[in-house]
DNA sequence: CATATTAAATGAATGAGTCATTCAATGAAT
DNA sequence: ATTCATTGAATGACTCATTCATTTAATATG
């Protein structure tokens, strides 16, 4: 095989991965390991049953990697928040909104279901435990601090009202809101209110 | 057997009954019908495995009767709110609040649960399209528009934003948020801002 | 009180069903 | 013609609702 085709078919191959990947990542975050049938997962990714055993070596690996995956993600997410421009409240509006986009959507709900969910793998575990999400609520709280100093939020308990805030993100997500359509920007201000006075 | 033996006999046996209702409803709402096992509703019962076979015909006989009453509660509560005094903020408050005591909360999760997941029960099915959850909302919808011609109430398509408060208050229930503890008082008013002006 | 009768409760065993995984066969690409 | 991706039916390990022989407790009878 030539240099350049070769190149081709490795490029290919990843795609397909990905491909597999990606469609693995939206049925997990929905319906959780157990819930999840390596068939639905074929199903999404327009492949057919057997194909993801050439890829990947089992369901386990493929939940692991995704978990891994979204424990870095998070963490870059977490990190860049400082560095956004503006207030306290319009960081957290843009660390919001990145939060709900359909990618970064799935991977906080895979693991918010690796977390409760019995029978996770042994790595997938010990990454979550590396990283628990407690940390994000941990790193939001010095940013409400400042938040509320500058008056923009209200008093209060900075880590009752992340923890409530949160929770309340979680929940749309989970809700799928379809109704709501594409364009979060309006509930999110909403949400916002929850914390500001 | 004497009269009295006799109906004494029969309330133990109705007791029986709803304990294990009662475990079953527990479980049903937090991992669904198909994550649950009967050995759990029994564990979280304090009965043994086979036990429930006395009282019940079958899973899905107790998931279904849920179900059913779940949908009965649902409608009372909703009927209830209209006769609520104080204004419409009050009354809303007052509503949230008691959905998310306990036993409304269990009851409005199995429902939830039961719309989304595949394989439910044909009688269960059935009594969820008669009383769709969409009603909740239609039947609130009188209320918020009366609180913004009273002007407590922000302007915007009522439908919608009572779509983002019932998430909202749905996340909270399934993020079952123990870190918060068992009061929501504070909470409750939190989330109503996301209403109000 | 002793004992017979009836009903409640247990938990190990069954077996029907589910689903991850495999692999022989097919198709496409080079 | 050869290589490799892809298919999808078949396998078999495993899970779990349900059953039921056995034990335990309650109640009645003499």
């Amino acid at each position: 095989m030539p240099r350049i085709a070769r190149a081709q078919a490795e490029q290919a191959l990843d795609e397909r991965k990905d491909q597999i990947k990606r469609a693995a990542l939206k049925v997990f975050a929905e319906k959780g390991l157990a819930g999840t049938k390596m068939s639905i997962i074929a199903e999404e990714a327009g492949i057919s049953q057997g194909l993801s055993y050439r890829y990947f070596e089992s369901k386990d690996e493929i939940f692991t990697l995704l978990v891994e995956e979204a424990i870095e993600e998070s963490q870059n997410a977490i990190r860049n928040i400082q560095q956004l421009p503006g207030s306290p409240l319009e960081q957290l509006r843009t660390f919001t909104l990145q939060l709900l986009d359909e990618n970064h959507k799935h991977y906080f709900l895979l693991v918010q279901q690796a977390q409760k969910s019995e029978g996770v793998p042994r790595r997938a575990k010990e990454a979550i435990e590396r990283y628990s999400p407690q940390e994000t609520i941990e790193l939001l709280i010095p940013i409400f601090v400042r938040g509320q100093q500058e008056g923009q939020f209200a008093e209060g308990d900075p880590y009752r009202r992340l923890i409530l805030f949160l929770s309340v993100v979680t929940g749309l997500m989970l809700q799928d809101a379809k109704a709501i359509g594409a364009d979060w920007t309006q509930e999110v201000d909403r949400l916002l209110n929850i914390l500001t006075k």
